[in-house]
DNA sequence: GCTTACATTGCAAACGATTGCAAAGGGGGG
DNA sequence: CCCCCCTTTGCAATCGTTTGCAATGTAAGC
């Protein structure tokens, strides 16, 4: 029944103006000692919180952040969520949650949505943008970026691992590791980090002369990578070393080599993945793999985030952080090999 | 710079009135096809799409649903956000989120942020809500669902697997199974779960004249889990059998008992968990699992919550929903067993 | 042709805050 | 004692909607 208290019932009992209220609880603005006591002990009394809502209509600023998240099945993104939202929470911000299902066309209705809600900033994980939508946050003054994902786009300011070289140090790992038939396992091709994984994986063999032996496809899905792992194993002349473009495909066919098809890894064969999220320090997997730190990210990408909010003259830019390999037990570990 | 349209700039375009067109888009409402088309139209051209925000304030809804977490590490909390974020999408709703960390008192501060936000409702997902918290969450009138966590308070609804039946059935299983000392690995002691859980299994116990051999706290971390299948198995007599509170801990101590203290899994001992995250039935643990069917407690969840936001008179329940014991690799199982 | 009824429309008041502007208040210096 | 300046305070407009109420128009019933 007690209805939420207002400014107006906080400035009655307390015998001022509506506005002298609002400036007792705006830091830069003017109010007496007096008036301030008098304020805090009726808000006190009344339990008065402010109206976020009724603020961001007048301002502007609505202190909310959409993100955009396709799929959260793999590790690395509640893993990133939650360190979003705690960093945004600390800074006043907080994430409203969208999830862009698999259907292609939906990203469209679901940015509108977004939009909708007058948020201050958008992350969009893991998902691209077409350029109709990118203007569309233009024009609405709302600050993009991009999380693990990169685009052309001018305005869109992104963060990334640098997937490239990292491919490449898989390479050159393996290589070391006197690995001769390499195979990789491709995730969705229609995204960034997948053709930069490759790329750099792929130029790693060229310069000491090689190419791929075997390719499939898992589009970053379980199913699609175990299906990528039958085709490429069950045969003569396997691979003797897979790279895998994430840690979350690359468990499924470390099951698949392992349990259905009786290879041992690194033995038979070495598997490496991409990302380090936690269960790949587990010893069941030990997975080597390349690092993206997530809480680096996160913090870049908070702080674009807000600076773009904060001053509208700043410009977006594209951030990479760099990607170590972590040399765990999936992948025979060259003679030598420093640390 | 094309600022967001506003209903103002559709009804001058249109040359109707403010309310015409408000009344266009509001299905109940009156407006004859002439000024509907004429209203569309203008509102097409000028991509005209309503401010979430404004609609909030005087209609007293704003369509977000808060939803307090404390953890996502344990794989069951992101994929029960996923299924809940998509269902309420398709409602209409969105989930704004909140982390309440590890600090107990700052539960208080991140309701009362809920709260400003002018949320329709609650999730709270194993998180206890104070008496305080929820006295004010019912007297500004936003329904609470707790979701995964029991709590006796009358205005507050939640869904919870069977915990105590779920940890009956796995006395009765590991019984059958033959096993003679059992061990139990809590998790936290102030969640209901955790307490429903350990009930049920020391009742099934009970009734066959048994009780724990072993008992130690992992308070749902994955480290003082570990640390706790350490105590409990490195010494004389260790359990021929352990119950842990839930499969995020139950990996951890199988990677203990298996890669640290040498022990077969199964053979040596026999190890069940709680939960049934995806990850559980996975080759690599192929875990013995009691199953929590993260799809039918968000839709039960999603249910109530809607239930008592669009019907005031609606009350709260509490929903059980049936666990199942999943019965896979790390558990002997009986001879005969059925299924 | 006149009344009755109903559908359509616009006006204006909310919702709960922020903020520019101007009036009032107060203190210090000349 | 007066003036000036700076701080404090209130008024009122504003943000973009929804919605009750009253006014208008139109068609039907007698």
């Amino acid at each position: 029944m007690g209805e939420r208290a207002t400014l107006a019932m906080v400035a009655k009992r307390a015998g001022v103006s509506i506005s002298a209220v609002s400036r007792v609880f705006t830091p830069g603005a003017s109010a007496s000692a007096q008036t301030a006591e008098k304020v805090r002990k009726a808000a006190a009394e009344l339990d008065y919180r402010p109206n976020v809502l009724a603020r961001a209509m007048v301002s502007g600023k609505s202190r909310i952040i959409g993100l955009v998240v396709a799929y959260l099945d793999n590790y690395f993104y509640p893993q990133a969520l939650e360190i979003l939202s705690n960093a945004l929470q600390e800074r006043g911000y907080h994430v409203l949650i969208f999830m862009a299902s698999q259907t292609a066309g939906n990203i469209d209705a679901v940015v509108d949505e977004i939009l909708d809600y007058q948020v201050d900033g958008i992350v969009a994980a893991s998902v691209a943008l077409g350029s109709d939508l990118t203007a569309r946050c233009k024009s609405a003054g709302v600050p993009v970026v991009l999380f693990n994902r990169g685009q052309d786009d001018e305005s869109l300011s992104s963060v990334m691992s640098d997937n490239c070289a990292g491919g490449r140090k898989v390479a050159e790992f393996l290589l070391a590791g006197g690995h001769e038939r390499l195979g990789y396992i491709a995730g969705w091709e229609g995204a960034s980090t997948q053709r930069d994984r490759e790329f750099g994986f792929v130029s790693g063999l060229k310069e000491a002369g090689l190419s791929l032996a075997a390719r499939a496809i898992g589009d970053f899905s379980q199913d699609k990578a175990k299906a990528a792992a039958r085709e490429m194993f069950d045969k003569a002349e396997p691979p003797d070393a897979v790279f895998v473009a994430n840690d979350h495909m690359a468990f499924a066919v470390m099951d698949v080599l392992r349990f259905e098809l009786g290879l041992s890894v690194p033995g038979d064969v070495s598997v490496v993945g991409y990302d380090d999220v936690p269960l790949a320090a587990w010893p069941a997997y030990n997975l080597t793999t390349v690092r993206q730190a997530a809480n680096r990210m996160v913090a870049e990408t908070v702080a674009m985030l807000i600076e773009q909010i904060e001053q509208k003259d700043a410009i977006p830019r594209k951030v990479t952080i760099d990607a170590p390999l972590m040399v765990r037990g999936s992948a025979r570990v060259p003679k030598g090999w420093k640390i």
